[in-house]
DNA sequence: ACGCTGGGTGGGAGCGCTCCCACTGCGATG
DNA sequence: CATCGCAGTGGGAGCGCTCCCACCCAGCGT
């Protein structure tokens, strides 16, 4: 077998030759694959048969020349925060993104971004419009890409937002509701010295839980106490650190209010190790309800919140600002829920 | 600033707009663009000057257009067998491969494939080649999509392999060494009564388990006894199940493997509400090394496999697959490691 | 009978790039 | 001093598509 022959890919049929072989001009073919109406029902059925005959699919790369339509989203995920793995929350949006992308014909592409290198990469990707729109998550208060997006002028959806007055579309949780709620729980059992251990303040999400943490304790008439306050990074082994100093600040703490699941499966190492019983002497909770959360020991009462439907919904918002462009920006808030088990 | 200017996307610059600028013809700039050296200093210095004046990037289309090469990968995750979420292992293979790619100029394509309805939708986007190559996780016997790369002569690397005469290359973890060592471990501390939860066994991952395990009892002289094989799914409720069936079926069993930890993490519930101490009454093994090994009570004892350094390797061969698209394929297996926690 | 519409159609132009071939100039060679 | 390389260069052709304009017919009104 010669080595030409064997090479050929089998050269895929243009539209051009489904023209050909329909009897029609490309134009028609053209309106027919892209489903123009102007177009008369024999002129059409002979196209269709042309297509199925040849297997003809139409050439992306010629299409996006010209239309400049690139009929791709990238989802950045800024992985140096958290590992991926460690963070079922990133799944679980990339599950709710790609699920709603299955609708359209938009093919998703998974952006991980974890040094500045890998940052100029996107910067130059997304500055040469290789992608339609972008969805961002876990937006830090100075990260420079929420600002690329608006220069370039490109769709963006962020999840979470860089502050309150963030300007850019976005979807997120109610952060402050959610954290309210769990306190609002120590305390309906008797807690009285609650504890939190946050996440990197310089997200607004972390802030949020904190202030919702605040004002839950305040609401009750409970004195503020900055010495129950312990910072951490939304990492296990934040919530071990934060943890250990919170007990050497205040031994007598009976509750604490992690900023994230994984920090207070951290919390709970440091608990058990110090001799405390959860519940029974401190009581735990945690904030996701991410699987994590159902395997501790105890299993972690959580916030949960609707990761997948944030996925989803970024994608719906995404979708409508790349058809329609405007100025004004979609913002959405959903709901957080409390999820009881035996931690608290 | 008028509203007009600001609408303007500031058209790009294209290739002919530098050349013009350079004082050079399109061809010199391409070259300088693609790293050929056969352009003279000068030039080169006066492209590459009027590059950063004007910001010019190139159009990946119109490249595209005529190059028939698109400078992106796709990894293929058929989630239907386990939710992403749930499964640390694919947040592992996306963490390596992101990583690898960081490396070329090849961007990332994530392609989740749940329902025959997606698989549909990839199968188009294959056969029109929107990618130059194809990364395929969680292999399944009766996959069609590993025929379906063959016919198409798409360069593509699984993960896993379909059978012992995989044609196609892949990367995969000794799971039969890594089972066999489970086994040991546990017929040194003195069990005797060993039972086994499997994954899928059309799987060929699964199956190697499955016969690592048999393979170790069988070299220590241990009489096989079906009754202590369970068939799970890889999942926490599969693990659950199976567990539960072994536990009607042998009651006295001191020992269990299970081939994955989340099916490690059902057994381990199952075990407690039977009233079963672990490790003393009944020592369990799991598969992975996945976070959820770290955070169940007690902390499992695990067969780590490599799992992002599987995703690193299946680029690098997908890449030389790529650059020369041989006949022959390349193979590797990656070795495991037993993690000895609590539980076992 | 003669415009007029207007749905339907064909095909030229051109998107921005790479490929390739013809061509230039210059030093080395016979 | 003519001849031959050969590194370096410019630019035509063309990738497969969409856009758009000119055009072609019915079918309609006057």
């Amino acid at each position: 077998m010669s080595r030409a022959a064997q090479q050929q890919p089998a050269a895929r049929p243009t539209l051009e030759a489904v023209a050909a072989r329909a009897g029609v001009g490309r134009g028609t073919v053209s309106r027919v694959v892209n489903g123009s109406p102007k177009v008369s029902a024999k002129a059409r059925a002979a196209v269709e048969q042309a297509i199925a005959e040849l297997g003809y699919v139409p050439n992306q790369a010629a299409r996006s020349l010209v239309t400049s339509r690139t009929d791709a989203v990238a989802l950045v995920i800024p992985e140096s925060v958290a590992k991926l793995s460690s963070e079922p929350y990133f799944s679980d949006i990339i599950s709710g993104v790609s699920a709603e992308l299955g609708e359209s014909d938009l093919q998703l592409l998974l952006v991980l971004v974890r040094d500045e290198h890998e940052r100029e990469r996107l910067t130059r990707y997304l500055t040469a419009r290789r992608v339609d729109g972008v969805l961002l998550v876990s937006v830090h208060e100075d990260d420079p890409l929420p600002e690329l997006l608006e220069r370039l002028e490109l769709p963006a959806v962020l999840n979470g937002r860089r502050s309150a007055e963030e300007s850019l579309s976005y979807v997120h949780a109610d952060n402050a509701g959610g954290a309210r709620a769990a306190v609002r729980h120590l305390l309906s059992r008797g807690r009285t010295a609650i504890a939190t251990v946050t996440g990197p303040l310089d997200m607004e999400g972390a802030a949020a839980r904190l202030a919702g943490y605040r004002q839950a304790l305040a609401e009750a008439g409970v004195p503020a106490d900055e010495g129950l306050v312990a910072h951490g990074d939304f990492t296990e082994r934040g919530g071990r650190e934060g943890m250990r100093e919170l007990l050497a600040r205040r031994p007598g703490l009976d509750a604490v209010f992690c900023a994230s699941d994984l920090m207070a499966a951290g919390a709970l190492q440091v608990l058990r190790e110090a001799g405390r019983r959860v519940p029974q002497d401190v009581a735990v909770v945690g904030f996701d309800d991410s699987v994590v959360a159902r395997h501790t020991d105890p299993p972690l009462t959580s916030v949960r919140q609707p990761t997948e439907e944030m996925g989803r919904l970024m994608v719906q918002l995404l979708l409508k600002e790349i058809a329609e462009p405007g100025r004004f920006r979609r913002q959405t808030v959903l709901p957080t829920e409390l999820v009881v088990r035996e931690s608290a």
